[in-house]
DNA sequence: TGCTGATGCGCG
DNA sequence: AAAGCGCGCATCAGCA
């Protein structure tokens, strides 16, 4: 009891300065101190002003000495710095975002920063991560100290005979993590800083790159050769949190190819795809680790060799620990442990491999389309630049001019009922400038995203984009810096990415696999024989549509006349001759056929996925210019659901599983989580959860057949042969040697109508897949036949 | 000045 | 009552 008196008085509570009508310190705090299991009378209260001031400015709480004189009166052993002004006072340092809840201790002083209560109350969310805070706070205080992991053992590798010692610990299972400079191994001044090993014992930080150490090449190369043939004997086995990105250092900077073995990311992913997996978080909902995230300074290695090395050795520390954990969670589940082993590891190692290669893009090409879309964009300004002198880019700007200066009629709202000068709006305005505005906005998009988006991440001829296998909730990967699934089709930009001379770019994709995997999982009888018969399924739709509704009975009657050479008069028999035709013939005809047939798959994917008539409305009008009457889209509705009856009891049986189960599952097993299906009140989340529960299964599938064979592939014709580059959901980007072309695109054709993986999973599909190969460079690839004939004629 | 959220648009 | 899903990036506006 006396004990903590004692430690109680040592407590002193500073917020930025008194109130304006009180004295008193902020109830807020007060309160949650007190919560907490805090003694309020027994704490000092103390501000950084003494007196009330509105906005405090930096060099106003510099020059006050209030704050200083009251830590020398009190001499406190906790000090809680609440908001920025007493952080800065205290520290030196301001941004509380970032430095809330790291305790830092000076001269057996322990500073903690808080969120201000006033910042709470201005942003409520934010309530719980203050109480958070406080709570940890208290811990930290009845600990006497900042909680130290008690298991870690840290080795700092200073000499050859530290680093020996260090290799012979190596065994078994043992994690690996460096400290970098950066996030991006290709940057000029790109190093790896320190290499780290947790085994059972120690965690052994080897600092590579430190003021402090220095080491000569020869020792840095004889250590990574040691290290490399350490791990070449087999006999460690490599955990990793991230791994892909350590790997990927790695081998920029010391050529290392190392396996992982178990990636702790990874495996949280599989186990709760909705949660955060950073390692910080993770440490801390499975083993109340404190926070012991730090500075920029020392994550990268140039603080205090030792903060530094024990910040890694946390890492070490957990993410070994971490393992053993995961493992076994994963072992309670077949269904995602198969997919961790089968799949998502070596994918992760894979991956490696892909943004080691990177895509590579065509330099004299880059230039040109630079020029093209800088021409277009001053072009498009001349015309605007009659109308006004604005920001054509703010939205804003644009919106007042249109509707205020000159006065044209409001078509569209955005969301929160200002006028929009949105995409959808434009094209509604019949008006010379909406014309040149769509153009001038086009353009800057596509230089902003993809001609500078592109130059920082250049490397040579080559981009890195980083693949994200943890990127998505339905186990798609993301892809970013730049992201190469997002390069617009646009032959002007999509054809910069090429293969190398000597290589050539293969593009493989699975044809309609969302719609055929849809036709396995509800068993629809009349999806799965056109699948069968070889029928477009889009075309298959919109003819349907088409026969029902009666539209477009010119064309219909004028295309078909010319299809089959005489004229036919009977409207249901031209459908049946177009249908029958399919889409490449009648595109030859009439180039509407193509719009058309896009125009149906949108339908399929829509509806399929719980589209409602009013979205294919507004989709109809942004798309096609059609406007289509409320009667026809509900109509479109009921039709394509009455075309395909095994849908809607699909549906249901989804639904039904999500809301009593609280998650679905793929073919391959894969889960995904959604708890608001389970909820009682019918609340749009929980609508939203039940359409995730049909098409979550869905797009995971598709993603893990096309990973499947990019698995297959990269083993069957491993480099120099083939280079997979990289995948945008239901495609794989290959290159591959050139005397090889024909031969690897066919086999992984072959692939794709069924991996070998799917054995290994138990899964028969009642539904053939096909694959369909581009040739060439991206978007401007032709099919194997044709390529075989130029490829030919060239030898 | 640097962050966050909203918007808009590219892709599948 | 309201109803496709999944992403990343640039830009602007609003705020501290």
């Amino acid at each position: 009891m006396l004990a903590d008196r004692k430690k109680h008085k040592s407590i002193l509570v500073v917020d930025t300065c008194p109130q304006e009508d009180s004295d008193e310190p902020d109830q807020m705090i007060v309160d949650m101190l007190e919560d907490t299991g805090f003694d309020t009378d027994k704490i000092h209260f103390t501000t950084v002003f003494d007196h009330f001031i509105e906005k405090p400015s930096k060099s106003m709480i510099r020059k006050n000495t209030h704050l200083q004189d009251e830590l020398r009166r009190i001499k406190p052993k906790f000090v809680l710095l609440v908001g920025n002004t007493a952080l800065q006072a205290a520290l030196g340092k301001t941004g509380i975002k970032k430095e809330r809840g790291r305790p830092e201790e000076i001269d057996g002083t322990v500073f903690y920063p808080v969120y201000s209560p006033a910042y709470v109350g201005y942003d409520e969310r934010q309530a719980p991560i203050l109480k958070m805070d406080i709570v940890n706070f208290q811990n930290i205080v009845t600990h006497g100290k900042i909680p130290r992991e008690e298991g870690l053992s840290v080795r700092i590798v200073r000499s050859l005979a530290d680093f020996r010692r260090c290799v012979r610990d190596l065994a078994g299972i043992v994690s690996y993590d460096l400290e970098t400079s950066g996030l991006y191994p290709w940057a000029a001044d790109a190093e790896i800083r320190s290499l780290g090993f947790g085994t059972a014992d120690h965690q052994w930080c080897i600092p590579i790159h430190h003021p402090d150490i220095s080491w000569t090449a020869e020792e840095i190369e004889y250590m990574i050769d040691e290290l490399d043939q350490r791990m070449q004997s087999g006999e460690v086995k490599l955990i990793t949190q991230n791994g892909k990105f350590d790997m990927l250092w790695s081998r920029v900077k010391y050529k290392l190819r190392w396996k992982m073995y178990f990636d702790t990311m990874l495996a949280h992913y599989l186990l709760d795809e909705n949660m955060n997996h950073d390692l910080k978080y993770l440490s801390k909902i499975y083993f109340n680790a404190p926070d012991y995230d730090v500075d920029v300074e020392i994550k990268q290695f140039r603080g205090p060799l030792n903060k530094c090395c024990e910040y890694q050795a946390h890492d070490l520390y957990y993410t070994r620990k971490l393992y053993f954990r995961l493992k076994k969670e994963l072992k309670q589940d077949l269904g995602v442990q198969n997919v961790f082993d089968h799949i998502l590891m070596p994918c992760a190692n894979l991956f490696v491999g892909i943004e080691y290669r990177g895509v590579f893009v065509n330099h004299q090409d880059f230039d040109k389309a630079e020029k093209h879309l800088r021409a277009k964009i001053a072009d498009s300004l001349k015309v605007l630049g009659k109308y006004a002198d604005i920001n054509w880019g703010s939205p804003k700007q644009v919106g007042s001019l249109l509707y205020e200066k000159l006065k044209l009629p409001i078509l569209v709202k955005t969301k929160k009922g200002a006028p929009s000068a949105g995409e959808s709006a434009l094209k509604q305005i019949d008006h010379p400038l909406s014309k040149a505005l769509l153009e001038y906005r086009g353009a800057k998009q596509q230089l902003s995203f993809f001609i500078e988006g592109w130059k920082p991440y250049l490397d040579k001829n080559r981009l890195h984009p980083s693949f994200k296998l943890h990127g998505t909730v339905t186990g798609r990967l993301s892809c970013e810096n730049p992201n190469l699934q997002q390069v617009p089709r646009d032959p002007l930009i999509r054809s910069l990415i090429t293969a190398p001379p000597g290589y050539t770019l293969v593009e493989v994709d699975l044809s309609q696999i969302e719609l055929r995997i849809a036709a396995h999982m509800a068993d629809e009888q009349n999806l799965l024989s056109a699948f069968e018969r070889g029928i477009d399924a889009h075309w298959l739709t919109m003819t349907r549509e088409m026969g029902r509704s009666g539209s477009n009975a010119k064309l219909v009657l004028e295309t078909a006349s010319a299809l089959v050479q005489r004229k036919v008069k009977n409207f249901g028999e031209a459908i049946d001759i177009i249908f029958e035709a399919g889409p490449d013939a009648c595109a030859e005809l009439d180039p509407r056929w193509k719009e058309f047939r896009k125009k149906a798959k949108a339908i399929n994917f829509g509806y399929l996925f719980g589209m409602w008539w009013r979205k294919f409305i507004q989709y109809a009008r942004d798309n096609y210019d059609v406007e289509v009457t409320e009667k026809e889209a509900q109509d479109s509705r009921i039709s394509f659901f009455d075309s395909y009856p095994g849908f809607e009891p699909w549906h249901k049986a989804q639904r039904k599983f999500a809301s009593r189960h609280g998650f679905v599952r793929s073919l391959s097993g894969r889960k995904r989580r959604l708890p608001d299906a389970m909820s009682n009140r019918d609340t749009p989340e929980k609508q939203e959860a039940l359409r995730q529960s049909i098409n979550a299964p869905v797009q995971s599938f598709a993603n893990e057949l096309n990973l499947m064979a990019l698995l297959q592939i990269s083993e069957e014709y491993p480099a120099p042969i083939c280079y997979p580059v990289g995948t945008v959901h239901d495609a794989c980007l290959l290159e591959v040697r050139d005397d090889m072309v024909a031969e690897v695109t066919r086999r992984m054709l072959k692939i794709m109508e069924g991996p070998d993986l799917l054995k290994k999973f138990d899964i028969h599909l009642k539904v053939g897949i096909e694959g369909e190969a581009k040739i060439g460079p991206w978007s401007k690839g032709v099919s194997l036949e044709k390529w075989e004939k130029q490829y030919a004629e060239k030898v």
